[in-house]
DNA sequence: AGGACTTGTGCCTATTTGTACAAAATTTCC
DNA sequence: GGAAATTTTGTACAAATAGGCACAAGTCCT
């Protein structure tokens, strides 16, 4: 409803309500209710309709919301109604199997070049993509004003790279990389370790 | 210092926790603080003593916290003080990559088997493993009394391989697939969609 | 002995979540 | 056809949770 400043804990969460409201929509699904949503994602109902109103009133009494409208929204919210493109640091397997995934062009990405410093690899093909020697990557990402990156090398060259990727104008890394990485502030950093999110669970185990 | 119940947000964050310390430990490095922990993981000293404290008093004035005794701790906390046997569900990209990845042994997992439903698939190797029918996965799974799945199938078929999985006493899932999943109480699931990841950072830029 | 560090925690503030309800829209049922 | 029941949002208020500050009390080093 108003401009003030959203806490990034409901940011997190709005990339959520979207996937599944894109999902809803390709079922042919028009409309939702927040009860509804909140069955499908696992929150309390009260919540998304909380959250969602930080931004406007999308809803309507009785109805619930409109589906293709919402998604509207929230893609304008997250800045995905363009395409962003991305390079992949790191040909091993993860990068490689990001490199062929086909789910980004559908949600807001475009791999636009991939880097690895392994000269075997380095001119080869990886998936659709033509392998790029590390050592141009300053100059290839900071000319194609690049802004996002995702980090596939490993741990002990993961701050390396991400110190060139910051030189470079980088501002949003996602670094598979088991490590913590150190930036300065406005670069933004998301972390998949698969080890760590085991580790979150095994707490709840016997 | 208590047996309370801990909140989930702070094991989230010992896993980020551990990682660090073994990093540290690996260069040989004995003893830390709140103070340089923080730096490193981007986290303030004072939240650092404070999820630790939950558990004990592990530290010493003056000295900070004896990192092989914290990591021991740790490791007890997040009962990866032994070895969790887990199974991949899905030989695509992501899943042989995680077939092929070094990093799980030293860290408290073990892939136990791997599964896919391509009759290209099954038998043939991934990794080190001999790729196992999913129709056969609900006995296999029973059987070892495997507690953990990774599940790297594509999103039309994580449900159905999740109801297979918790039918099968699997309690801990770590799902790539880009859909939430509808689990039973008592059942954890982890999500890893770079998507997701991505658009949660987008909302920053310019 | 004194100074520099560092923990664990009490207290306070800020953030986040839950509850409940008026108001609006739709559906049901006679 | 219209009244009553049902559904659903957005939000005010309250409760619960999380985080920051600051300091007494140890510990180490010189």
């Amino acid at each position: 409803m108003n401009a003030n400043k959203i806490p990034d804990i409901i940011i997190g969460r709005l990339p959520v309500y979207l996937r599944a409201l894109q999902q809803l929509s390709e079922k042919g699904i028009l409309t939702t209710s927040s009860q509804e949503l909140g069955e499908i994602i696992g929150i309390s109902a009260a919540q998304i309709r909380k959250d969602i109103s930080q931004f406007g009133e999308f809803g309507k009494q009785g109805t619930g919301y409109s589906i293709p409208f919402l998604i509207e929204r929230l893609r304008d919210i997250l800045k995905v109604d363009r395409v962003w493109e991305v390079v992949i640091i790191g040909m091993g397997d993860i990068g490689h199997a990001l490199a062929r995934y086909h789910g980004f062009s559908n949600r807001g990405f475009h791999i636009k070049m991939v880097f690895d410093n392994d000269p075997a690899k380095i001119g080869q093909k990886a998936g659709d993509y033509e392998v790029f020697d590390t050592a141009t990557l300053g100059e290839r990402v900071k000319q194609s004003k690049i802004k996002i990156a995702m980090l596939t090398v490993p741990a002990t060259s993961a701050q390396e790279m991400t110190d060139h990727l910051v030189k470079a104008g980088i501002k949003a890394i996602l670094n598979y990389a088991p490590i913590s990485l150190n930036v300065p502030r406005g670069v933004h950093v998301q972390y998949i370790d698969p080890v760590t999110h085991l580790q979150r669970m095994t707490y709840y185990l016997d």
